[in-house]
DNA sequence: TAGAATAGATAAAACCTTTTACCGAATCGA
DNA sequence: TCGATTCGGTAAAAGGTTTTATCTATTCTA
């Protein structure tokens, strides 16, 4: 089939023999000047035509996209995951329901080399940007100008002066310590994500402030990296657990790696939450079908997405200047922690 | 900050004392007729005034948008899904390689029944389309016309004569009853997805046809629907071994509900695989590390996504007329799949 | 040296809207 | 009946590119 050229206003104005400026009325009912009857006849010849502008022309005119940028960093999968999945979803549904529509783009190394982020703002792709698993490696931030939409989903920059919309990790990692401690463990172990992202150090410093307070500091030989991965999660718990046999309960600072740490921990021989309880952090839905249930700090991925898509809208429309939000977390018991003392007296079999 | 102006090709024809099309000529370097003096005048302009064309104008000119839409049906949380997000990931890739954008677009009822599915291409919103997660119910898909680029997704429609890139499930299938046929099953379960998307049709066919040769037919008593979730396959197993406990092997149509079924069959007593076996399809990232580690299909997911974004953009450049593409699928061995009898002696304990 | 060919640059049209400023006709008040 | 409103509608500009057709020097050819 040819491809039919596109109708345009001017064809509507022929058809309905009108102008395009009273088409264009009729279409965005300005004012009520134009009479019923033109009115009437423009309309028809719109429906006859299949006439409906062209979204470019309206762009190049009103000097706004419609569009909302997304970028997310280059991990092994960017999208295949849950956690980004998430606040995408919250976005995506966010700025429907405003008329925006959604581009994702990835931050991988030559996409930053060549400017490709600030190019979005520059070449009129986007008219705001949400910056999705940010660390404070992310240098290239601090590049946007005050004049320019952005907001850090989740997380915050340390040294540059964005806006952002996050959970509070800080009490996120105070609830799991208060947790395994009324269990009545004591030793406890800590698997940590990229301590380049800043929410990593908030949840650790709530955690160690607990901590410290009920005189149960936190050695460095009892903190492990798990990058952030279930098989990081599982190699960090074999770690800590051969190097400190006596370690009941382990914190780590997401569900995947809590999820691949009750993996490891099994391997190894160890029964979850018999002799190791295992709290994480998120509450994905996975969390739920794990063996056993995962025990979980709740953070609300998905409103701090819509949230952060709501007021990036505000931003844009000059309804809001600055942006800092920090939602509320909460404890979601599930079946992986225990009392301490329940399995084996203190020693890997 | 004040709002700066964006600086406009004449701006730049302004401060390099040359007109428009020159600057343009030089920017788009057309043939060489320009001089090499003012090229670098030009040049220089540009430079000096960080001067960006806009895409927006570029593409009111040029009739093209530069961007591909994504369309995926609406489910419980789009995105945070591995599936998904591995076609995404692939296609995102692709299309970046190739200077274009992608859109992102949920095809929920509103957006249907306002035929936002159409505005995409009339409203030059993208050049082409990826229709993700297709079922058979998804009639609006009959409403492309044949001059719009629109490729299905790992998925037929069956009835309507689109374009699709897909991977190989009636083989997918066939390898699965293979498999649990010569570990010596011979009562099998059948866990199934949403009957409406053509691949369940394929895969149950491909299934059944070597249990038929085999002259072990599946009766309906022992398939389930699992709803391609994993709480779903969790109560679809326990569903089967309730209704039939002499089951030995369960084939699951993806790795949620397998994983899911494991769940449940942990939750009514069983051993997999000891007592009954499990193998499910698509190999996704956490096949790898529940317990036990799941035996599956692999289905190349990512290179599916990858193939349909190029072929989409051969579709738009007319460098392809038709698109139909098959991959091939492979077995995956872990340790959720075992001879038959090893466990229990056909009863529920 | 006239006429043709070529190099270098440009004016203007086209892409499709929205919006501003303006115009003519009808109505109204005095 | 004149001047002021109001009503219904339109021409033209603006938004930022690319491309086509055109124009002016300059160089070449005969």
């Amino acid at each position: 089939m040819a491809k039919r050229k596109a109708v345009s206003i001017k064809d509507v104005a022929r058809e309905s023999n009108a102008s395009l400026t009273t088409v264009s009325l009729v279409l965005n009912n300005r004012d009520g000047r134009i009479s019923r009857a033109t009115r009437e006849r423009v309309l028809d010849a719109v429906e006859r035509l299949g006439y409906r502008p062209s979204r470019l022309a309206q762009s190049l005119q009103s000097q706004r996209s419609g569009f909302l940028g997304i970028l997310v960093p280059q991990l092994r999968h960017a999208f295949a995951d849950v956690y980004f999945g998430e606040l995408i979803s919250a976005i995506q549904e966010t700025a429907g329901e405003n008329d925006y529509k959604i581009i994702l783009d990835v931050a991988n190394p030559r996409y930053l080399e060549r400017s490709h982020h600030l190019e979005l703002f520059r070449r009129h792709y986007v008219d705001g940007l949400l910056c999705l698993g940010v660390t404070n490696n992310d240098t290239y931030l601090a590049d946007f100008s005050e004049d320019q939409p952005v907001i850090v989903v989740n997380n915050r920059v340390s040294g540059v002066d964005l806006d952002f919309v996050q959970c509070d990790y800080s009490e996120a990692g105070r609830i799991a310590a208060k947790h395994l401690c009324e269990l009545g463990h004591k030793k406890i172990g800590y698997i940590h994500g990229a301590t380049e992202v800043q929410t990593t150090a908030d949840l650790r410093d709530g955690f160690e402030e607990v901590l410290d307070q009920l005189k149960l500091p936190l050695p460095e030989s009892r903190a492990e990296d798990g990058l952030y991965t279930e098989e990081g999660g599982a190699k960090a718990a074999i770690a800590l657990l051969t190097r400190e046999p006596t370690i009941t309960a382990i914190f780590a600072g997401n569900d995947k790696m809590a999820i691949g740490a009750i993996s490891g921990l099994k391997r190894i021989g160890m029964r979850v939450p018999d002799d190791v309880s295992v709290i994480g952090c998120d509450d994905v839905h996975q969390a739920e079908y794990c063996d056993p249930p995962l025990t979980t700090i709740h953070t609300p991925i998905y409103e701090v997405g819509a949230r952060a898509c709501g007021l990036l809208l505000d931003l844009i429309s000059s309804k809001a200047q600055v942006v800092r939000e920090t939602q509320p977390v909460s404890l979601t018991v599930r079946k992986s922690t225990a009392a301490s003392g329940k399995g084996r007296n203190g020693a890997v079999k």
